[in-house]
DNA sequence: AAACTATCTGTACGTATGTATTATTTGTCA
DNA sequence: TGACAAATAATACATACGTACAGATAGTTT
């Protein structure tokens, strides 16, 4: 187990070791992103921390811990980002639209990984790595389907003939659309300009598609409840 | 270099040792779909096909070059009837839309992976984790985008009026949602029903989801580039 | 200041990895 | 049938891996 669960303390700065905690967290949450799970060992993640090996263990227990720590923490704030922005829709006065749902959920998600923060971009990248493989399913189903239900739940009372399973399959359609967006600006890029290796300003790129993935996600369910 | 290209002699039966080839090609394909690239290692793919170690590199090669000729395999098969059934839209009199155009990109896809062969499925797999790792792009770009550079090019003639990279970023998120379909029948199934683990016949329900697929390609497409 | 404990260093262990190499077998063809 | 080459087996090698642990260090508390 990871010790050190303790953030701050009241004085405001921070608990012992729990800056180079942060730094181990941050370099491998870059080095997951970038390589994933099984491509990185824990030696690059200490360099890259600037760490000595046994630092990485003290401060984040085995490689599978560290990862489920990675994702774990911050998974509440982009959660109750899509929550808040769910909660304004459904006491807003006017009514929800697939559209502006649509837009709840995938905001918080480019915002976070547009901002600046290279961190927020890391893990929006790593969560990208999850949907392909099955082993990182329990987390997943731990951390992203609570959420995910409910959004469901509200598609599900705008398209109440449809199909629950139709409405699932393309809420999970819009999330692999969303994260594909994510990790594939290159591909985008490359498509459109035709050119191999633009240079790559993620940031600036994918706030660039969000309307784009907002529109591709809204006509997609939409279509895919009429039937 | 891997050896033994040529793969039939005259009388139909397989070149000697080209039984063993395949034979290794297949195991690793499902070992690499079932758990990315570098979570398998060469001992575990000769276990799988029943060869001892040294066969692995003697016939395959390098791991990279292993890799390579699996994603080689079967691209061009692929790619193939993607490539007539576009043709058939174009010498079939009626006019091309959005929904025909996707049809003719994914029912390729998703009749291998659903068909029952196992290996197909497999691959269908393995694609899918090739989009999140940068690592592999290079692949991409040279397999799969010349025939998606095609398909861009019709949706393109489509909605002449609609910017490039946003038909290019639908694109993108079309074949996120495609491979996710593969993927994550799983997932689709668990939040549909609510239970954890309903039970897997994957290829069955690939085939349920292939009219959602492409309606909701089809609505993403439609509404993105209409801006 | 002294005792204490969280944090960090350095190193070691056993195992697994990718690849190369050397024998041995097996099929093929002159 | 005998020679040759392709195919398979067996082993070795250097390196990297995840993890554990004993000792040193440095903040904190009494």
């Amino acid at each position: 187990m990871s010790q050190a669960e303790a953030t701050v303390r009241e004085d405001g700065r921070l608990v012992r070791g729990e800056a180079t905690r942060e730094r181990v967290l941050d370099a491998a949450e870059r080095l997951f992103a970038d390589h994933g799970y099984d491509a990185v060992s824990i030696r690059q993640i200490a360099k890259e921390a600037e760490v000595t090996l046994g630092v990485v263990g003290f401060h984040s227990g085995s490689k599978e811990e560290l990862f489920s720590t990675i994702l774990r923490r911050r998974v509440e704030l982009l959660s109750a980002r899509r929550m808040s922005a769910l909660d304004a829709l459904r006491h807003g006065g006017q009514a929800i639209t697939i559209r502006s749902l649509m837009a709840a959920y995938i905001n918080p998600y480019i915002d976070f990984a547009s901002a600046g923060d290279p961190q927020w971009l890391a893990y929006a990248r790593l969560i990208a790595h999850l949907a392909g493989d099955s082993r990182w399913y329990p987390h997943v189903k731990d951390l992203y389907d609570p959420v995910a239900l409910i959004f469901l739940g509200e598609i599900e009372r705008l398209y109440p003939e449809a199909a629950r399973d139709r409405l699932a399959a393309a809420l999970v359609m819009s999330v692999a659309a969303m994260l594909s967006t994510v990790a594939s600006t290159v591909r985008i890029a490359a498509l459109a300009s035709g050119n191999d290796f633009p240079p790559a300003d993620t940031g600036e790129r994918l706030a660039s598609h969000r309307e784009t993935l907002i529109d591709f996600c809204t006509g997609g369910i939409e279509r895919a409840a009429r039937g």
